[in-house]
DNA sequence: CCTGTTTACTTGAGCGCTCAAATGAAGCCG
DNA sequence: CGGCTTCATTTGAGCGCTCAAGTAAACAGG
């Protein structure tokens, strides 16, 4: 058992500041996607990379990757989504165990209608407070986290 | 109606750098915290603001702009803390509104134990992989955020 | 006073998420 | 081939959160 190193008053606001300012940063979006196309962020996220896949599909787990969800959380989504008529799930001929889903037509124009005002929000919340200098360093700051989070959390 | 305001590549690039890292941040400073001390981190950050508060108490509106909470979900996570003896709530004599939140011997001795744990794990998410300065860009970019979402949804 | 408004807080329904467990197909090996 | 492990995904219980609605005390103006 090793001392406790504390964090330094510096740390302490620093640590503070940004929790905070990502909480009620994630529940602006969270509330905005859901006021105005009754969708989480979540949903917006997953028909998004949907969009961007070619053929507008994705493997289950592929997708999961993608938006750095869990297998669970994704099955319940898009359960969720399927339900909404807005993704639907398919098997790949030759593989029973893969399960392939695929943004539809009223799930792309979702997307398309949530989208103008949630890149809106995002601009709202963050990148009209930020100079081009912070937005690189945020970026530079984040791509460290990101890295380390993706490795150790595999352990 | 404006056009909408896209975002460049730069942009895209940081924004989800940003959205990924925070959200797996959370993830695991929660999953830490319920793992190994069996509360989320909301619930660790409501004792923590009480533990530093003069006579370990607050009113319920005090604290919920402490923790940058809703009522609501104030309420419902005091009475969980309240069902596991580590918060009382109390009132005011004569103010028949207000509700004082105290946190018990209990609850201060579940805050010093989850502490250590909670604190190395956010040096292993952040504070390890970043410079000082890092740490100091981080600050600035979140006061101006923090404040700008203070300020906005208040309206 | 009485009435309408504001303040402080609580409540309940519904939903998304986590965790653990279950299902069932594929791959591996003697 | 038969059994073991791994992989891909789903399921269900339980929980914290949001939103809308409810309660009830304090206050403000006629």
């Amino acid at each position: 058992m090793s001392e406790t190193r504390w964090l330094d008053d510096d740390e302490q606001r620093s640590w503070r500041t940004f929790l905070w300012a990502s909480q009620l940063l994630h529940e602006s979006l969270d509330r905005q996607l859901q006021r105005d196309s009754g969708m989480p962020h979540t949903y917006y996220m997953i028909l998004a990379m949907l969009s961007e896949a070619p053929g507008r599909s994705m493997t289950m787990t592929e997708l999961a990757r993608r938006v750095r969800s869990s297998a669970s959380r994704l099955s319940h989504a898009v359960s969720k989504l399927e339900t909404l008529g807005w993704v639907c799930r398919g098997k790949r001929p030759g593989d029973a165990r893969t399960t392939v889903a695929t943004l539809t037509d009223e799930g792309f124009a979702a997307l398309a209608e949530a989208a103008p005002g949630h890149v809106e929000e995002v601009r709202r919340v963050l990148f009209d407070r930020l100079t081009p200098e912070q937005a690189e360093q945020l970026r530079d700051i984040f791509e460290v986290v990101l890295a380390n989070l993706n490795s150790t959390d595999g352990c």
